[in-house]
RNA sequence: GGAAGGUUAGCUCAGCUGGUUUAGAGCACCUGCCUUACAAGCAGGGGGUCACUGGUUCGAAUCCAGUACCUUCCACCA
């Protein structure tokens, strides 16, 4: 098969991508042979690919990809998150677009909207992933928020909360006084903003409400909310304050009488050392009121005015009572001083509206059980954090887990399953008839319609940590006497997690957590974490930056494979990425060395009559054995998941090896035929070394596979074993590696001397014997005669293993440069072998070390002396 | 503020048990080549006192301590 002269991704990949759709490549059923099961980290169902999705995605292909040629039951599920921020947010901004507000519209009809946007947007990533190469067994695809998979979800909440570990809670939200609703943590952005330090007198009270003369001074930021005042608050080591202890202040202008309370969460110098404790407007102070009995008074509303319960300037905006209260303490005498401040203000990301920390009733999960058996499962090695240096982090996160707040305020998403009675108390229960059940037994006389469900949805972690489970069986989550089925028995655990640091407290634990829960045994063997892609100036890819190339384009521009190649040159496990074009363009070279590399071999003629010779015969001698060495590191590389030195090892042995030594060595030259044993190698090793690539380049190597031989319909390469590696003889090539060195020495010598490598010279060789066998390397690569013995008259030498080579030269050599140069050598080696000596003779060291590094040093011992043995002949003739 | 990690060539990184790595790779750079597989290429070359300071050792990029800077996660100071 005749090949184009250049190579065209985008042809190829559609093709074979089809083709492994309509042969069913990628899917996957329970056999008996090993399985091997990756879940995808599933994105939002909105999103779009980004560059962090190429390289996860790239690896788990990688890793799917190898496992399959391997000969395991390979199996990768895709899907995607229902992400209900982040979609939520979308749709309330598309409706905008067209002036509804969802509260106008009421949860139903949102939801429908929402609906429609999954079904129309809910497939896109997907389908990027597709233009990747990734292996999915797009049959088993799956989405958190479908049927099954919610409802694993309620059973999951009903469960916990029968079992107790899910409880009711107060807890300060972010409250959004513009968009009327909660917004998560993720959402709020701090930004130094100037405000003031206004300093407050607050005077004593004698006892019966009347000030004495005595006062105390606070300093706030938010003097609107002293009529919120539940206490004042002094640090008990704070001389300063002893004479405060146990008496009561008014707050001022209203005159209401609050005890000042002793706690240590109050720093002494800071401020004035007195705190004005507001449990209801401030989470600190919230925990400060819980710790002593104060009790909350909320004076903000829902749009952030002021409400009767302030008793003054009731209704006013909070910014507005701001300012008028400052007037109004002002001429009571209350304001000492106001200074200029800087200080951190929380914004909503939507709105840009200033937060108001608001107290609200969540439902919560008790970790301490969960978190600390998740613990134990990576403290044991039952599950590996690939770099390990995630160990201390994970172990410090799960020593000091705070519960899980698992309400969000928001509709997209699996409703909270709890039903209220008119009386306020509710039930738990999975539906919405079970829920009747259990309340007509409180209540006999409940209908229906006297129920309320939750408004709430669940955190979307909290479908998210069932993935590796519901994936494969939905039903098993929450009732732990549900029969595995036989998906789930097959494919659980899972093998490897690849996925970004960020998630391994909010995902990566948890999922842990709900194997060890509903499974016994934990959801994945290894997990391995991926950096953050950033851009040349270290930035976060985002899109707010717009610093973030649309893969699409890339995968246009350069073929997907180049894309793959480009993420994984740069990505060693848990370093972030800096990501270059550059890399790209080097995948895409690669691409083209491979292509043209088959130019050459499948554009050779085969004389059927020509025999082998001594050239060809070493040629692939040494190739045979390299690529066994070759392969065994590989393997190595891929068993500790450093995917980035397995592929520069594979790049190496192709571009290096292959191409410029083993090709250069064996093509026949112009006009002329090569000999049948010689071909049928080359071809040989160019089959292996496409398997060897096919995981991290998936399509060129299905094409050229293809362009080898006559294949059926069906057949690709995904299925063809891995090449595995024979037995290899080091020595041989390292005698070759001597050769080599010395072709690259004589190359240099003629480039330094203006010698033509045209120029066929004369080499003369000493302590040459052994490479006998690899003079014909020499000939053709170095075009040089072989020659035993010294060269007479001026000649260049150079050593190149325990080999000393000479080649006349003419007046070009400098005798002094080489011999300063083998001196220096001399006595380092001098220095080394005189320190590996003295381990030598050391006894303890000889009998304790294990055989293999004392023969290590013996051969160190042996090869120095040898070196230094040629270096001090070489020295004597010059 | 708490925790973890990092600092090696212009850039991105290897360097696993301290020594044959008197510091390696890829990219970038410089020089010479359109040599019929490949200029997206070939051949050759230059470039680093391994952040800094001390210590342990015959020997340190590697182990220990301190300093500086950077990154991430957590908590964010009324």
């Amino acid at each position: 098969m005749q090949l184009s002269a250049k190579y065209n991704p985008a042809e190829v990949e559609d093709k074979w991508y089809s083709y492994w759709i309509k042969n069913r490549c990628f899917h996957s059923e329970p056999d008996n042979r090993e399985a091997y099961t990756i879940v995808i980290p599933p994105p939002n169902v909105t999103g779009i690919l980004h560059m962090g999705h190429v390289l996860n995605n790239t690896l788990n292909d990688v890793l799917t990809r190898k496992a399959r040629m391997d000969g395991k039951n390979a199996c990768w599920v895709p899907g995607t998150d229902h992400a209900s921020i982040a979609t939520e947010n979308k749709v309330v901004a598309r409706l905008k677009e067209r002036g509804i507000r969802k509260e106008d519209i009421g949860r139903e009809e949102f939801l429908k909207y929402a609906w429609e946007w999954k079904e129309e947007h809910g497939g896109i990533i997907l389908e990027q992933l597709r233009k990747l190469g990734a292996s999915c067994d797009w049959d088993r695809t799956k989405f958190t928020m479908e049927p099954a998979l919610s409802k694993a979800v309620i059973d999951t909440f009903v469960y916990f909360y029968k079992k107790g570990l899910i409880y009711r809670g107060v807890r300060m939200v972010n409250w959004d006084p513009e968009g009327l609703t909660a917004v998560s943590d993720e959402e709020v952005i701090h930004r130094d903003t100037k405000s003031h330090f206004y300093h407050l007198k607050y005077y004593i009270s004698d006892g019966n409400g009347n000030p004495t003369d005595d006062y105390l001074v606070i300093a706030t930021t938010r003097p609107e909310t002293i009529m919120a005042d539940a206490a004042i608050c002094v640090n008990p080591k704070d001389e300063r304050h002893f004479r405060l202890h146990g008496k009561k202040v008014l707050i001022p202008l209203i005159n209401r009488e609050i005890p000042v309370i002793e706690d240590d969460y109050v720093e002494m110098d800071f401020g004035t050392g007195c705190l004005k404790v507001t449990p209801a407007h401030d989470a600190h102070d919230y925990e400060i009121g819980l710790r002593h009995n104060l009790p909350v008074m909320d004076i903000i509303d829902d749009h952030g005015r002021l409400n009767e319960n302030a008793q003054i300037l009731i209704g006013e905006d909070r910014f507005v009572a701001r300012k008028k209260i400052v007037g109004m303490l002002e001429e009571a005498g209350n304001l000492v001083k106001v200074e200029e401040y800087v200080s951190p203000v929380g914004y909503s990301e939507r709105t840009n509206a200033v937060i108001e920390p608001k107290l609200s009733t969540q439902w919560f999960l008790k970790m301490e059980e969960l978190a600390s058996k998740a613990l134990e499962s990576v403290e044991s090695g039952k599950v590996k954090l690939i770099p390990d240096k995630y160990r201390s982090t994970y172990r410090h996160w799960m020593e000091n887990v705070h519960d899980w707040c698992i309400s969000r305020q928001l509709w997209w998403g699996q409703r909270i399953p709890a039903w209220y009675l008119p009386d306020g108390s509710f039930v738990v229960e999975p539906d919405e008839e079970s829920a009747l059940k259990a309340a007509q037994a409180i209540n006999p006389g409940l209908k229906a319609e006297d129920l309320r469900q939750d408004d709430d949805v669940l955190d979307t972690w909290f479908s998210s940590w069932l993935w590796p489970i519901s994936v494969f069986d939905a039903g098993r989550p929450g009732n732990p006497d549900h029969k595995p089925n036989r998906d789930l028995s097959y494919y659980y655990p899972t093998n490897d997690l690849v996925t970004g640091p960020d998630i391994l407290f909010f995902w990566v634990a948890r999922m842990i957590m709900a194997g060890n829960e509903f499974m016994g045994d934990v959801p994945f063997r290894n997990v391995y974490l991926t950096g953050i892609v950033r851009d040349k100036l270290g930035r976060k890819m985002s899109k707010t930056l717009g610093n973030s190339p649309d893969p699409l384009d890339l995968i246009k521009k350069y073929g997907a494979d180049a894309v793959r190649i480009g993420m994984l040159l740069c990505s060693s496990a848990g370093n972030d990425i800096f990501y270059d074009e550059s890399q790209i363009e080097q995948g895409r070279n690669f691409c083209g060395k491979i292509w043209n590399a088959w130019r050459l071999v499948s554009g050779w003629n085969v004389d059927p009559d020509a025999k082998q010779d001594e050239t060809g015969r070493v040629a692939v001698k040494w190739f045979d054995n390299l690529l066994s060495k070759t392969i065994c590191e590989v393997e190595d590389h891929y068993s500790k998941f450093r995917i980035s030195d397995a592929l520069m090892a594979i790049y190496k042995l192709f571009w290096d090896d292959f191409c410029s030594w083993y090709l250069e060595l064996v093509k026949p030259g112009s006009g002329r035929a090569i000999d049948p044993l010689t071909y049928e190698a080359s071809v040989d090793f160019f089959e292996k070394l496409l398997k060897l690539i096919h995981p991290v380049m998936p399509f060129i190597t299905e094409e050229l596979w293809h362009a080898m031989g006559e294949r059926r319909e069906g057949e690709t390469i995904m299925f063809e074993r891995s090449p595995k590696a024979g037995p290899y003889d080091a020595a041989f090539l390292s005698a070759f590696d001597t050769v080599r060195g010395l072709v690259m020495g004589l190359r240099s010598l003629r480039q330094q001397n203006g010698v033509s490598p045209k120029d066929r010279l004369d080499l003369y060789l000493e302590g040459a014997d052994s490479l006998q066998e690899l003079f014909p390397v020499l000939d053709k690569l170095g075009n040089v005669q072989v020659q035993a013995g010294a060269a007479e008259g001026a000649s260049a030498s150079f050593i190149s293993g325990t080999v000393k080579a000479s080649v006349p030269m003419g007046d070009y050599v400098n005798v002094e440069e080489e011999r300063r140069k083998l001196e220096a050598e001399l006595e380092h080696q001098k220095s080394f072998l005189e320190g590996v000596r003295r381990k030598l003779s050391n006894e303890k060291f000889v009998s304790n070390a294990p055989e293999a590094v004392v023969a290590s040093e013996r051969k160190k011992e042996s090869d120095a002396l040898a070196r230094i043995k040629a270096i001090e002949e070489s020295l004597k003739s010059l």
